[in-house]
DNA sequence: GTGAAAGCGCTAACAC
DNA sequence: GTGTTAGCGCTTTCAC
């Protein structure tokens, strides 16, 4: 079973190479014979013609290739992201290279490096920081790219998002509503927009719900990991002159970590502080407790990451101002948050074993 | 910035473009004076030579690129084998093209022969069924691939799964010890080789336990889904005859199913019936209950599968016996299971309104 | 409407 | 040890 080529398929109908290739590519059949067409066709299905991407990419200089980089695909935000992506991508006839760069900026690097030797058309990415030495490089380099999920500084990327902001906005009230009024943002990297943009939405939406700016504190984590959600909070927890009830957390994870740290204090959630998280991830409905969170559309942000790139790539100049969506959010109201219980005169469960 | 070629590079070094492919090429490079060797390595650096992998490609008829294929990315099985696997290929110069194939068969054929003209080395497939018409085809093709989690019926793939009749016997072995006599299988799709081994297991397991045939019951899902879980499970509780006070379940998704469906019937687990899943995915120890399940080494089974491609990928032959490993697994009890309550006469908390 | 021919960037077989 | 040459499979200009 030797690869069939086009030469063959061209014997097979008894024409040209070069008479195949137009038939068989759409946007040129119109220069080639009915009659012509559909013998090379017949012919190319019948042997099982499978035309050699390499060859074409190499002649052509267009790949149909996208690099997705994502910074851990068992962290469940990005599974989504990279579907929805994913989906429209292939639909496209293009095909997904996918990097997991491991949180490591050396191994983004290498990788994207990589990709860019195997001639992807454009990258997806999803790993933007907020000064970002990398996404500097690709645009001298005049890659094509959009990012998702996190934006940048420089103005020039497509970017597709979250709106931060309301999320944030609608975690706050949320919580205010409930009574409490010593919240404290547990946030995420500030080098990552959205840790940055959650922060700032943080102190303005307690500035607007009159909060002192003393009652509503800014932690931040240095990674949005259960670990870093944990340890902060401890801190925070330990700290003398908090006494917070309630927590936004960076997102879900950091979340996660903080509702440990409740209860390694001795105290419960929401009974004694109540936690809102942030991206909606999967099965984050079935955890002890339901986590109240903004729900991010990520499978949509992922298609919609997509297109903007087909968009970039099929057209034949970029608008001066590339395309930012900011996808609405909602408040998803679950068990973590409760309102604020009365104060009980520093009445704590002793602390949990370690 | 126009790309730059090794013609370049060899222009810059002062020798032939031959020369500077032999010097850059560390399985060539003896061949060459340390010199030139020298002269060509700092040069390609100076220009920031980056081969052009679809020339090469086009060349060797190797491309260095992988395809793992997956039924789902957002099934939180998957991410820590991708992940796995990922590390070790890109470790050895691989790229991985990611497609995730929804379940769908067609979709799954159209994925797969995009891929094979895109000329990948090789495939890791985590969507084997145990007929597997695709993976014949395959196997004609002469396509050299991998089977990661699901077996076959056709002996002629590598495998690395996990030991499904082990993980079963343990959780069967740990109701029966509890007490509990009358133990359902809400097994997987019996299409799947990890459906078909588990509910063998099961049978196998009760035999060795002494319970009577009709005191464990299997019940086929359809798909290995909270959905497909939650309707079979409640199915069971319906029927007349069943009275179980345990379930194993085929997955870790079928679990979370089959506890819905009990909470929904207005009994608790584990209370009233205890439930084990299997896989041990990311986050089902911080459900309500956490779940009792058997624990599979997730990103090792991707790490060993992209090692055995690699392996079977650089083989001159093959052995005639394809390498088959079976994972170690262990049974982490949590919440979700316990004692088998004393029979209480039928004694039910009113079903949750619907 | 179709054939001819060149060439994308690289490697490997063959000279010397 | 290095230069020369051919060609991987495809697309596309240029003829006719």
């Amino acid at each position: 079973m030797t690869k069939v080529k086009l030469a063959d398929v061209a014997r097979a109908a008894g024409v040209h190479p070069g008479t195949a290739s137009r038939a068989l590519n759409p946007s040129q059949s119109g220069q080639v014979s009915k009659e012509t067409v559909r013998r090379v066709t017949r012919a190319a299905e019948r042997l099982g013609y499978v035309p050699n991407a390499q060859a074409r990419a190499l002649r052509t200089s267009r790949s149909q290739l996208v690099g997705i980089v994502v910074p851990d695909i068992t962290n469940p935000l990005f599974p989504p992201i990279v579907r929805g992506a994913e989906h429209v991508l292939t639909a496209a006839g293009y095909t997904v290279l996918l990097t997991d760069t491991d949180n490591d900026r050396d191994r983004e690097r290498r990788q994207i490096d990589s990709l860019r030797g195997r001639g992807v058309d454009g990258f997806i990415v999803a790993t933007a920081l907020w000064k970002d030495p990398m996404l500097a490089e690709l645009a001298a380099a005049e890659v094509v790219a959009v990012l998702a999920n996190r934006s940048t500084l420089d103005s020039r990327w497509p970017f597709v998002g979250a709106d931060d902001r309301a999320g944030v906005r609608l975690a706050v009230h949320h919580l205010v509503e409930l009574g409490h009024r010593h919240i404290i943002h547990l946030a995420g990297p500030q080098a990552a927009s959205t840790g940055k943009d959650r922060a700032a939405a943080f102190r303005a939406a307690a500035k607007e719900c009159g909060l002192p700016a003393g009652d509503a504190r800014v932690l931040v984590c240095s990674a949005y990991t259960e670990v870093q959600g944990r340890t902060v909070m401890a801190r925070a927890l330990a700290m003398a002159g908090t006494r917070c009830t309630a927590v936004v957390a960076g997102n879900d994870l950091i979340a996660l970590g903080a509702i440990d740290a409740i209860i390694d204090a001795g105290l419960r959630c929401p009974d004694d502080v109540s936690v809102v998280g942030f991206n909606d991830m999967p099965f984050v409905e079935r955890l002890q407790p339901p986590l109240t969170t903004v729900r991010v559309p990520l499978e949509r942000m992922g298609g919609i990451a997509a297109d903007m790139l087909i968009t970039e790539l099929d057209g034949e100049f970029s608008p001066a101002a590339p395309t930012r969506t900011l996808l609405g959010v909602d408040l998803i109201v679950r068990g973590s948050t409760a309102p604020k219980a009365p104060y009980r005169g520093g009445r704590r469960r002793s602390p949990r074993a370690s």
